[in-house]
RNA sequence: GUGGCUGUAGCUCAGUUGGUUAGAGCGCCGGGUUGUGAUCCCGGAGGCCGUGGGUUCAAAUCCCAUCAGCCACCCCA
């Protein structure tokens, strides 16, 4: 029993579960069509430093989240923790010579080693887009408004709120981190370890900590939006006035900070407290050193990736379509035209479940179960006039159908 | 990686102070004169009580370990 079950954090999808999937990602894929937006996929693992030179080799995805492995060679593989590097990657050996912008969405599966818990496994599925080559925060507006559309047309933009930062650019950044650290100073015995690690290495983040310690001593602290130099402030500017023509509301929180290195200037977040502990649904911001860092050219980047698992839990239950038409054969004789029939009605675009066994009552039975939205029911009584029976299953109306105007008749049902 | 809770049939759970062949509801399969769907009646399959050790004459029940799930921290989609 124990051996049956799927690897922690991992578990089977089952046609079920993937009618919320695919409304899903059927969805995100229409919304990023009419934005210009084409699909991209790219190996589900890369070669290791494809993920730790650019995620930052402090962050904790590549500290202790990676599934890193040696391959037969010894080539160190790690299967993909986000999807961004990769996408970066596969610009750099196959798209650098493509006219910008390009506008690229993706979805698929992604592996971190975590404890699993509600809204969060080992391997889960993010769809995402990236859109390279805008160094205009009308770029940021497009990727944010992209995804609020794909919320709001999953239906869930009243349990999600627009949770907006900037991370200034670089200059603005190295600054403000200099004299954060230098104010922590007094407050490093309060601070957790884990942030006493991150004066070092990424004070900004102490921010996001839920730590007691933490909190009160980053509660008076210097905000990076009081040290933004005048070319940040005015791009972060230019991003909300962008998001207020295009209708969506926001809020400023100072406090978010990406946990991957790459990313500068807007940072943001569609959060939700339905999921328990785990807020994000919808992430993402501007990525502008990212490609010139892997090899590639100077190419600014924003983008994000939204949980396909976490979106699932929160729409409402999609619709069954199409609703299957249940062909039953009363009898073995029937057996055979009921068959061919069956197959008739497929080639002509209808969906057609054929009753396999027992009797009409357990096959009508069955094809209730089945969501079917009607039974055509053939005996050897309709057979000698040429004839079906079709029976409406939500009214249960019944009319005798010629053979050869089933399909017409059955139009009605598509 | 840390801490807390949990683990009996496909699902939701019961199982007395440890005591012999472990139960219910739902679901599933079959039947109620191979021709009519949610109901009703009858029958059936399905559990080495998560796994491995230990204590005991005896363990689903007590102890330990391990695996998995849930919750929180951490972090994130």
């Amino acid at each position: 029993m124990s051996d049956l079950q799927p690897p922690r954090g991992t578990r089977d999808i089952l046609p079920e579960d993937h009618r919320r999937h695919r409304h899903v990602t059927d969805t995100a894929f229409a919304i990023a069509g009419l934005y210009g937006y084409g699909e991209i996929s790219t190996p589900i693992f890369e070669a290791t430093d494809v993920f730790s030179r650019t995620l930052g080799e402090t962050s904790d995805v590549v500290t202790k989240e990676m599934y890193t492995f040696d391959d037969r060679k010894g080539r160190s593989i790690t299967l993909r923790p986000e999807g961004t590097a990769g996408v970066a990657r596969a610009f750099i050996s196959g798209l650098r010579s493509a006219p910008l912008p390009v506008k690229l969405y993706y979805q698929g599966p992604m592996f971190r080693y975590e404890r699993p818990q509600k809204g969060r496994q080992r391997q889960f599925h993010q769809f995402g887009i990236e859109l390279l080559g805008v160094d205009d925060p009308l770029g940021d507006v497009e990727s944010i408004t992209l995804g609020a559309h794909i919320l709001g047309d999953l239906g869930v933009m009243d349990r999600v709120t627009l949770q907006l930062n900037t991370l200034g650019d670089t200059e603005s950044r190295e600054a403000y981190r200099a004299t954060l650290v230098e104010y922590l100073q007094d407050f490093r015995e309060q601070l957790s370890e884990d942030s006493q690690a991150r004066l070092e290495n990424n004070p900004l983040r102490i921010f996001d900590s839920k730590h007691k310690g933490d909190q009160a001593a980053v509660a008076d602290a210097p905000l990076l939006s009081d040290a933004l130099n005048e070319s940040s402030q005015d791009f972060f500017g230019r991003v909300r006035d962008g998001l207020k023509t295009a209708g969506i509301s926001f809020e400023i929180n100072p406090r978010l900070v990406r946990g991957l290195d790459y990313y500068c200037h807007t940072a943001f977040e569609f959060a939700t407290d339905q999921l328990g502990a785990q807020g994000a649904v919808l992430a993402g911001g501007r990525y502008d050193g990212l490609i010139k860092q892997m090899g590639g050219p100077e190419t600014p980047g924003t983008g994000w990736a939204a949980g396909v698992e976490r979106l699932s839990m929160m729409i409402a239950e999609p619709p069954l379509s199409p609703r299957p038409i249940t062909v039953i054969p009363v009898g073995d004789e029937t057996k055979d035209q009921a068959l061919s029939i069956a197959q008739q009605l497929r080639h002509a675009g209808l969906a057609i479940d054929l009753g396999f066994s027992g009797n009409l009552k357990k096959r009508l039975n069955r094809a209730n179960k089945a969501g079917a939205i009607a039974a055509i029911i053939i005996g050897e009584d309709e057979l000698a006039k040429g004839v079906a029976t079709v029976r409406d299953l939500e009214t249960s109306e019944e009319a005798e159908v010629g053979l050869s105007s089933l399909q017409e008749h059955l139009a009605r049902y598509r």
